[in-house]
DNA sequence: CGCGACGTTGATTTGCCTCAACGATTGTGG
DNA sequence: CCACAATCGTTGAGGCAAATCAACGTCGCG
């Protein structure tokens, strides 16, 4: 079963008793998305955390030109969720879009709450979770003030060799930052030497 | 007291009892930071969370071509840290700084664990604190790619004019990702209209 | 006082974007 | 299963935002 995964998720952070797993069963619904499909868009308020079970997720925003930046892909056993809207309830400025057919789990905010309340090891394991998200996010901030586009290009091909062969190059550009144009002419100097 | 300050940053997010209170007093310690003087350097590694009493500090890395980016600035109620570092126990590669004679409060790695060991409502603190900077980060991510830079140096000015009075306009260049030379122009263009 | 940080300005360069065009590939509806 | 559309990758010509390098005046500070 999909909540299988869950729990091993959590369990590689934290221990789960019996009376956990029940919660967690009786409390997350299982969704499954086909391919171009959204879990948030623009101006909906994001009401769940979304689990990736199976399949791969884009989170991005368009620009007022119209523009699409990534600024994430979740696949499985990441969580993918706009924070922002989610606390303040607000209308998200995000798309989230599933890139393949894809398995999700989601928790509502009020389930979410019930289990930092009654469990608080949530509270760590999602603390410790952004935590990790977060350096890594100060860091690709630091590379797109500190690099060129090919120092991120490569970068980006060290650290996400996975996703290498799920993504068109038209999204790992949009991911670092750049045009298609240019990523592919990055490519061709590349293959040059 | 300085460490008064400390516990009304905490109150505004949980409740404290009396054997809180006497547990923080005596598992912190106060030091006071002159202007240009290092929390942290790159090489060392990151042993403390720092609460900042009074002062300004900045976080920056020096690339490989010898510039200073900036991370962020750090006043009065808010935290600075490698969480990085904190995290993994390796070498820095930043830069913390204070930009004013500082007072700040610190908490060793292991008197944090033990907060979070004994009193999980500080998991619940700062996975609170660190999911609101994680979406501003998020968000200025976004705007160094789909802003200008007079954009961005117009939406600093927005949102942080209480720093405007307290740093040089080069500190301002390094944090919205520019050259101080390049922000010179955009403010003699802002000037002229 | 003198030195170093700061702000400014000019001339030049460059990394990356824009727009446009084209073939190859993928996917989709009839 | 084919035909057509949409997406994708590539290439060229030209343009622009921002960097670089250099010079100079000001100011605060030790």
């Amino acid at each position: 079963m999909e909540i299988e995964t869950l729990i091993m998720h959590f369990k590689a952070y934290l221990s789960l008793n019996e009376e956990e797993i029940q919660e967690l069963s009786s409390r997350v619904s299982i969704r499954t998305i086909k391919r171009r499909q959204f879990l948030l868009s623009e101006g909906e308020k994001c009401k769940h955390y979304n689990f990736v079970v199976s399949g791969c997720f884009k989170m991005y925003k368009i620009d007022p030109a119209g523009k699409e930046h990534n600024l994430l892909f979740a696949c499985e056993n990441e969580w993918v969720t706009d924070i922002g809207s989610f606390h303040t309830e607000k209308p998200s400025e995000l798309y989230i879009e599933a890139i393949e057919p894809s398995t999700v789990i989601q928790i509502k905010k009020e389930d979410l709450l019930f289990f930092y309340m009654n469990y608080p090891k949530f509270d760590r394991n999602f603390r410790v979770i952004i935590e990790d998200k977060f350096v890594e996010l100060q860091n690709r901030l630091l590379q797109t003030f500190s690099s060129t586009a090919e120092e991120r290009y490569l970068s980006f091909l060290d650290q996400y060799p996975h996703l290498l062969q799920r993504l068109p190059n038209t999204q790992i550009a949009s991911y670092i930052g750049i045009t298609p144009e240019f990523l592919s002419r990055i490519r061709k100097e590349l293959s040059r030497k």
